[in-house]
RNA sequence: CGGGGUGUAGCGCAGCCCGGUUAGCGCAUCUGGUUUGGGACCAGAGGGUCGCAGGUUCGAAUCCUGCCACCCCGACCA
């Protein structure tokens, strides 16, 4: 089996690829731009959905679901919505096939055209906001705090596994609220919870803030997101969350009477991380063996291989094998015994690592005689023999640990890969040479941005909420800058 | 949508330029045996409308025309 895996400093997209087809979580399918998600793959998207998922209920959120279908008419209702999404949706125009008169298979029945085209959602926005209109009469129905967890539809021109796909599932909150205040509370707070999953969960660092406005969603007023660095030195959006004002209100006619009587139009925000985590998962983490799995996400955390000669052997390694996994399974840690006969060691080895399990168990004769068993880090690659007495305490610190050194490398590397500079020569070199996060001041105009953009590929990435807030002078005109801004080239 | 490339067994490929036995090879699969502390070995077996549709020819994987799909590089994007 020819498993071996493009070298990440070769050719880094065809090594992206290798480990997520080779690892087993998802491929081409036979469908443009669309992807299938294997069992593996899907069941670490599980474990991502019900994480968010727990959070979103922690903050008041309640899930919903709303159609696949929406009338084309809703699109037209906010300017800047459609121009963002128009470009590259799927639409639908008929009802009906019928079997081709002139020949074998079937046609698109003529007869059968719809009235008035349906888009397969690129986003929820419209069709949800055209809902609300009938949910809101009064301050006493808001806020109402919504997610939907769903299936959508960007027809985009060139698509990569996870990254960009024309179909992908994500989670998209819709939220409704009586006041400026409270939304743009919401707003911060959805992308706080975002950065923590990021953080805690997927071990990625990440950096909050706004985007600028030629960056900004198609129709919000702010968007907040979080940006992350991948291992070539390119930035990943890994989530967004966005204050909509009252413009979706306004475009579907969304009002509500205050406590004082006065009617208003409602304030929206709108939040969504997609299957984009996944492949910023394997960015982030993944070596030329393949996959590395924070302990927290792997959908087996622990494996053990028997190693053995014949049956007597194997039946005394099993005994002690399961065991060591039921003692392990009552800590809450997953464990897979892999008794395979019919392959060697090295090559089970070889597969756990490509598919990125956090920890491996092997028991052979030796072990037995000692009261061992070898331990092997995947994140480090490292083999130690543990007792085997106490194992079940020291593999559940050991899932910790790897757990926060995996966050803390891939702090250290984007730590190593940011730079601050002064003058745009210098920020064309280090663009050109090591790539990573750029901080640099900047005018705040978009005719500054488009020209770097222009020139360097670079686009703002975000407007840093934390850190250093020192105004300076913008790299390009020299004009005044009241903080930094992030720069980085992106996926 | 522009530039480049590829479609031959489950996967990866050779064959095509220069048409000619029954279309090959590696991996995987199945059977039997020997193996097993880092990707095993030997022997045997099964598996193909050569992307699709036309055309040229006695004869097409190979030449011609059209179509389709996918990949890579741009532009667009979560």
């Amino acid at each position: 089996m020819a498993k071996e895996i493009t070298s990440r400093n070769e050719n880094y997209s065809q090594w992206y690829n290798d480990i997520v087809v080779k690892a087993g979580l998802a491929d081409h399918s036979a469908v443009r731009g669309c992807m299938v998600i294997k069992p593996y793959g899907f069941s670490i998207w599980e474990k991502i959905q019900r994480q968010l998922d727990d959070m979103f209920k922690a903050t008041g959120h309640q899930n919903a679901y709303f159609p696949l279908f929406i009338p084309k008419s809703f699109f037209s209702k906010e300017a800047s919505h459609v121009e963002g999404f128009a470009k590259e949706c799927a639409i639908v125009t008929h009802y009906r096939l019928k079997n081709d008169p002139n020949g074998k298979g079937v046609i698109v029945d003529p007869e059968a055209q719809l009235e008035e085209e349906l888009i397969v959602r690129p986003t929820s926005e419209t069709i949800i906001w055209n809902t609300y209109r009938s949910w809101i009469q009064s301050y006493r129905d808001l806020p109402i705090l919504l997610n939907q967890w769903a299936n959508v539809v960007r027809w985009e021109m060139r698509t990569r596994l996870f990254l960009r796909t024309a179909e992908f599932l994500w989670q998209e909150g819709h939220t409704a609220h009586a006041t400026k205040e409270e939304a743009i509370e919401e707003t911060i707070k959805m992308v706080n919870v975002y950065a923590e999953f990021a953080q805690n969960w997927l071990g990625i660092p990440v950096i909050v803030g706004t985007k600028s406005e030629s960056e900004r969603f198609a129709g919000a007023v702010e968007t907040y997101c979080i940006e992350a660095l991948m291992q070539d030195g390119k930035a990943l959006q890994a989530g967004t969350s966005h204050f909509l004002g009252q413009n979706f209100a306004k475009a579907f006619d969304v009002k509500f009477a205050s406590k004082e009587g006065n009617l208003d139009y409602v304030w929206a925000t709108s939040w969504g991380v997609s299957t984009r985590l996944m492949g910023a998962l394997v960015m982030a983490h993944s070596d030329d063996n393949g996959l590395v799995l924070p302990p927290k996400l792997a959908p087996i955390q622990v494996v053990i291989v028997p190693i053995f000669r014949n049956e007597e052997e194997l039946s005394a390694i099993s005994a002690k094998a399961n065991d060591i996994k039921s003692k392990l399974e009552q800590f809450g840690i997953t464990v897979q015994f892999d008794d395979r006969d019919n392959l060697k060691p090295g090559f089970k080895f070889a597969e756990y690592e490509m598919k990125g399990y956090p920890v491996r168990i092997a028991i052979g004769p030796k072990d037995l005689e000692k009261g061992t068993v070898e331990v092997a880090r995947r994140d480090l690659l490292t083999k130690e023999f543990v007792a085997q007495e106490g194992i079940e305490i020291y593999i559940q610190k050991l899932l910790q640990t790897i757990q926060n050194d995996i966050f803390n490398k891939a702090l250290n590397f984007r730590e190593a890969n940011t730079t601050s500079v002064e003058t745009y020569e210098e920020f064309k070199v280090k663009i050109e040479n090591r790539g990573g996060f750029i901080l640099a001041h900047w005018d705040g105009t978009p005719e500054t941005e488009a020209k770097i953009k222009e020139e360097t590929k670079a686009t703002i990435r975000c407007i840093p909420l934390e850190g250093n807030k020192e105004p300076g002078k913008c790299m390009v005109t020299g004009k005044p800058s009241a903080q930094r801004v992030l720069f980085a080239r992106a996926y």
